[in-house]
DNA sequence: TAGTGGTCTAGACCACACT
DNA sequence: GTGTGGTCTAGACCACTAG
């Protein structure tokens, strides 16, 4: 018995990883093109001359990978990316073209030949900690969010909550109003004196938690791109944090920034 | 034998799940803090009175989700996250206080108190399909391309590959000179006529390459944000495309914009 | 040397999907 | 029903890290 007797065994890698490899190799190179579906576990314990939980972990590595989907009874497919994009900040010219009282998510949706949908709920509660510091509130203090599910097609999108200190929600009632009337609801904060005149947006990946994952279908060895931006007033003042959750496989996120 | 005769079966969940789902409590309880050491794999099917593989199943969960990292013969720690600010668009007033001659990478960490490093080579290959669509290029044309992997205190921390179409690249030598002059190139640039106006940015979250993980030092369970940047000149000529891949735990993107 | 995680095998049974 | 993937067990051996 050498160290190097096992078929298939490129270069000194384990074997997981040369399973994995070859396959990515496949996906790559279009052998094996979107939605094509895998050879089955047993063709693949053949193939390779590998035990099934070998060939179960290297699937899994492609899965982690975002590269496969699987669907239990029906196989493993190269996973399809059909991206949707978000426009975060446009030009001036064109931002301004927006009819007011319909919001940006069924403004995009629209114009790429999709159907938008939005959900959506209204809450009091104690303030995130991550929302109160972009607030400038005390840690626990309590605020008014509206959160929203958006849907493409009628399938789960992606989150965005909108989180309003309360004092600002007593003041303007229609925060709590569980209505879909986002960029009205903007336009009715500038009538009260409470115009952002500008935003602070910060930008993370992360994998999705499991709450996230279940409430937009997200599979496994998807990431989600979490968007947090901050409106604040001529004063300086923030008066609302909102959180968008866009998993990383179905959007695209836009910016158009002077050099 | 019931169904449910297992110990630690909380709710019809599976074993790996439910396994998987106490660690993650104690973790954001924080009964786990960030760098505490888990239990080992003989402790915990003691615990939870499971196999080996059912542990390594719940802990690869874990893993895959960005709590946990494990290094060989030395155990799993709960994950630590120290993120780096890295500007994409500032308000004017700030934005113009930049010296010229040093990138924006070296301001950014600098201010953060770590010590910046980039490692540049330049060469010249045919485009990637992504860049010559941006350049308006046709496929396969040849670009030249200044290639970065930008360091913090010494870890590899992102990679940031700016092309050029060679048409430029010949009436800028500079270009091709593998000296680390970002922003001096973009004021060389401007002095022959081609100043970039506005950047058109398109955000994106995925997971790592196996090429990118090995580069930038990616454990499992963390994706990337791929930040790409057209520059485009006056008359609207893109003149350059900028792909930065950003480690998601490492990395927080900040842009502040115009309401 | 002892203890950690990493890989691999073999086999059993369950859950789901198609036909 | 047949075939797919999903879960779980038991055991062997290897590779790395620490004391």
């Amino acid at each position: 018995m050498t160290s190097d007797d096992t078929p298939m065994r490129p270069s000194g890698k384990h074997l997981r990883t040369a399973v994995a490899d070859d396959l990515r190799r496949a996906i790559e190179t279009g052998e094996l093109p979107p939605g094509a579906t895998l050879p089955t576990e047993p063709v693949l314990m053949q193939r390779y001359g590998v035990s099934r939980n070998t060939v179960r972990n290297a699937l899994g590595d492609l899965e982690n990978a975002g590269l496969i989907e699987v669907r239990q009874g029906r196989g493993r497919q190269v996973r399809r990316r059909e991206p949707v994009w978000i426009y975060a900040s446009r030009s001036e010219s064109r931002a301004r073209r927006r009819p007011s009282g319909v919001d940006s998510w069924v403004d995009d949706m629209r114009s790429q030949g999709r159907v938008p949908r939005t959900d959506i709920e209204v809450a009091v509660l104690h303030a995130p900690v991550d929302v109160s510091e972009r607030l400038n509130l005390d840690n626990g203090a309590t605020v008014a969010v509206r959160r929203r599910i958006r849907f493409a097609d009628d399938q789960p999108w992606n989150m965005n909550d909108s989180y309003y200190p309360m004092w600002l929600a007593q003041e303007v009632p229609a925060i709590l109003d569980p209505a879909d009337v986002t960029t009205g609801l903007t336009v009715h904060l500038a009538d009260r004196g409470y115009a952002q005149v500008y935003y602070n947006d910060e930008l993370t990946a992360r994998m999705p938690t499991p709450d996230e994952a279940k409430a937009l279908n997200i599979g496994p060895g998807v990431p989600v791109m979490c968007h947090m931006r901050t409106g604040v007033t001529k004063g300086g003042k923030p008066i609302r944090v909102t959180v968008t959750v866009m998993p990383g496989d179905r959007h695209r996120l836009l910016y158009e920034v002077p050099a």
